[in-house]
DNA sequence: AGATAATATTTCCTATTGGCTAATTTGTTG
DNA sequence: CAACAAATTAGCCAATAGGAAATATTATCT
């Protein structure tokens, strides 16, 4: 199939939510360039160090081919460096002096099977911390079987209503208003209403 | 069941080039897996989010394909997650499964001149979070003459009363119980209480 | 309990694309 | 312009991405 025209940069958003954002913020070919120049490597050198051929190179350094991800490993491999700092945006991760105001109640709604989440932050990719408030439905303890389980630490401070929090070493914590609790996400752990009411929870994840 | 196909050939991650590169330490696949998990999102939600077919992702999760890049773009696009998280080593920075309680007006005091701040959690040192719940007296703005400004991001969220967010590069932004904003602490800000009564904020630093 | 329905996941097949070898084009110097 | 080096393109094979059927798992009824 012969094309006079140049390729358009095909920009496909599936149905349904018509959330999804744009997916080429990030020119790696560009940066791929700029760092095997920054070295002084001519594509054949950067093939024998990397494994991978000239022309695929150069295809990813000119964006027409999508590396595959053991690619992009045998990249950084090759050429000492490591895969974050590829992605990481040019300069700080959250842009400075940046911010975002979220009022009581106008969060993004991230509902699951057991929790009512709200979003209080936006652009979560770039930030350090997720913040989030959570509805917690009265509920037993039966109702989940199995631990929640993440990379990162979480705090918690209890807003309103009684609840437990099930840790996988530990007896049940009982809180109420006020208390809080800060824990290693990858120990499992759990949220349990004990009052009839919901329980209102704010909850910060670090990454 | 048709198992016996004729010649299906294996599939197998590390292509036939079989160079030096022992480039598979990383469980990408059981990593996406918890991820996804965690969010309680089945392949077919992952699928919509992400725009990529739910035997994608399945192959992907089960490591019987090394994703293209822009997969893992949308990915990370679509579930929220950045790149660079996915490829850290799982580090450990807190000792595993700790938890730190603190009981509601049990937090560690710790007034300055212009706030009174009570920490929610100890050995700081050792993590990646700082929680506080501070009390903002009533007070104007001329009272401070200099920006707090530190390195790191902060979340705040007012539980009571009714303040001001002065700010660097903004106009102040007022605030009532509920509302919550996240913004780079490198920028210089501070808090002003605008009623008669102390306002109170919980305050999250991350490094 | 079992049977059945509903849903989640995996497998199979096809179309598309990445990746390698080899050939072509482009750029630089003598 | 010749001669060489570097980067890009063409042709081919293997791997990936998508679609739908098959399987596994979970929920719902009598």
């Amino acid at each position: 199939m012969s094309k006079e025209q140049p390729d358009m940069p095909e920009l496909k958003i599936e149905s349904g939510s018509g959330l999804q954002t744009n997916v080429e913020p990030l020119q790696l070919g560009k940066r791929l360039r700029e760092i095997r120049q920054s070295l002084s490597l001519t594509l054949e050198e950067a093939s024998q160090k990397t494994g991978l051929a000239r022309s695929t190179l150069s295809k990813i350094e000119n964006e027409q081919i999508s590396p595959t991800f053991t690619a992009v490993q045998k990249l950084a491999n090759g050429l000492q460096i490591d895969i974050p700092q590829l992605f990481e945006k040019p300069r700080k991760a959250m842009a400075s002096g940046r911010r975002v105001l979220t009022k009581a109640g106008e969060g993004t709604p991230h509902p699951t099977s057991t929790y009512e989440h709200e979003l209080l932050s936006t652009e979560l990719a770039r930030k350090k911390m997720v913040p989030f408030k959570t509805r917690v439905r009265a509920r037993s303890f039966d109702d989940f079987c199995d631990w929640v389980r993440h990379e990162g630490e979480e705090f918690l401070l209890v807003l309103e209503g009684e609840l437990a929090l099930y840790t996988e070493f530990y007896e049940p914590v009982p809180m109420v208003a006020g208390d809080s609790m800060y824990y290693d996400a990858n120990m499992g752990h759990a949220l349990v209403s004990l009052s009839e009411k919901d329980a209102l929870v704010l909850w910060v994840v670090a990454r």
